[in-house]
DNA sequence: CGTACGCTTGATACCTTTCAAGATAGGTGG
DNA sequence: CCACCTATCTTGAAAGGTATCAAGCGTACG
């Protein structure tokens, strides 16, 4: 279950040029003064490569260090006592990962990368330490944690009520504008998770995933090859994700 | 649709006894040093009382402070451009209210009090300011927003996939540990919100909620009579409540 | 005393899961 | 380079769980 594979090592450098990260700009670290970058540089281990498949964090590992994501992605996932596989959460270039490994000292989930991705280690108790010279820093660091907080709390509670078009539809967007963030096309872009991993993370079953793509193709919303994904009619695509309920009534 | 309603003004007082809280233990700032404590209660403005229905915080307001409960118990809903109506969150004694709101700078949702209640007004930037000097703070702080976001990313996940019978069942074992914890009988307790709240925050319906309850009757599970919940048999409750998914298969 | 709100109960419709194969594609080794 | 294998995606039919719609019922409070 718990398969002790490989698991990554940073090389020995200690010095990473924050400055010149293509993440920059979407990370919390992001605009801060040259010199507190710098110091950022002095703490953070660079730049391990992993594959897809590779395991960055094993879940229940004590926790140490938080990652920042350069390139690629990752995702969560967490086991729970009954062997359920949950997907909880998929990372992008700029993301924290471990955000919610600080509260019980131990990683709630598995890291897996989706595919060739390269992260930062941010060891925490340097990173705490560094906070308390750098109040800017530590303010930065709140808003990230407490938008994860709010984003979680409405986002779930949203789509708990939600048919699977509307899901999806949601998902696909909130996704398009991840991307278009990171200066890719919000129309075009591939999806580096598997079909199933998308059920998971949004509660729904692989065959629904596949039919509700079936039937937005039909509708003429979007196309899908594969894990390439084709918005053609965005408008309408929020529209649908925006979408209220399930059916007629209001609470 | 901002109803623009009496909203509650502290005292003018500026001094709080945080060492006489009843609620300390089960505060994050509990079990801070004596010396620390003090310097709370010079930033804490105490005690505004508000009465059921009393609205603590108006969706959309700026972020200025940070609430603790110390009696009673609060509701978070969110009203979304469709007009959907969300219960987000409920707030018992001991617990933070606001921390979804330090990332945008506006509380993300309305407050209410479900029944009499009593919180204590935390200014975030006075807040913030005191964490300069006292580390031991910071660290409580980041561990509870930390927390926070573990729970509603597996919370959440996990209810995603789960029937009303589950649900109910994990949300009813989840408030009598709440209550164990605060020093009440975890098989008999008042749930202070009404069943549509409760209905909405679980993502189900009213109707289903108490189809549901009738069905734990039935089985010897436990019993209600309106607010009061009487746990009959908790260790079948709480396997329940940890069932894997919908039906048989596994992920 | 009545009105309002919250809770119950019943019948029906519908979305999604479940079960079961089949089709594709990517990767490996002969 | 092709055959095979496995993981992933697709499609179909049936069952099941909840939402929805519609009344009743109780109880609290003005």
């Amino acid at each position: 279950m718990t398969s002790r594979s490989k698991v990554l090592r940073f090389s020995g450098q200690h010095t990473v040029d924050c400055s010149s990260c293509r993440s920059s700009p979407l990370c919390f670290t992001g605009r801060l003064p040259v010199d507190e970058i710098a110091e950022l540089g002095d703490i953070i281990r660079p730049l391990a490569t992993l594959n897809k498949g590779d395991p960055l964090i094993l879940q229940g590992s004590p926790f140490t260090s938080l990652f920042m994501v350069r390139s690629g992605s990752l995702k969560q996932v967490t086991t729970t006592g009954s062997d359920e596989y949950l997907v909880t959460a998929f990372f992008l270039s700029g993301e924290l990962i471990g955000l919610d490994a600080i509260g019980e000292g131990r990683y709630p989930g598995s890291v897996v990368s989706l595919e060739t991705a390269t992260v930062c280690e941010l060891p925490f108790a340097e990173f705490l330490e560094l906070g308390t010279r750098v109040p800017e820093l530590r303010r930065r660091f709140l808003r990230n944690l407490s938008l994860e907080v709010g984003s979680e709390r409405l986002g779930m509670r949203l789509l708990l009520r939600r048919t699977a078009e509307v899901r999806l539809a949601y998902f696909l967007v909130a996704m398009s504008e991840r991307f278009r963030r990171r200066g890719y096309s919000p129309y075009r872009f591939r999806l580096a998770m598997p079909r199933g991993d998308i059920a998971n993370y949004l509660g729904l079953t692989v065959e629904t995933v596949g039919r509700t793509l079936v039937r937005y193709r039909d509708q003429g919303l979007l196309v899908t090859r594969g894990p390439e994904v084709h918005i053609l009619d965005m408008p309408r695509l929020e529209r649908l994700a925006e979408a209220s309920g399930r059916r007629r009534r209001e609470a």
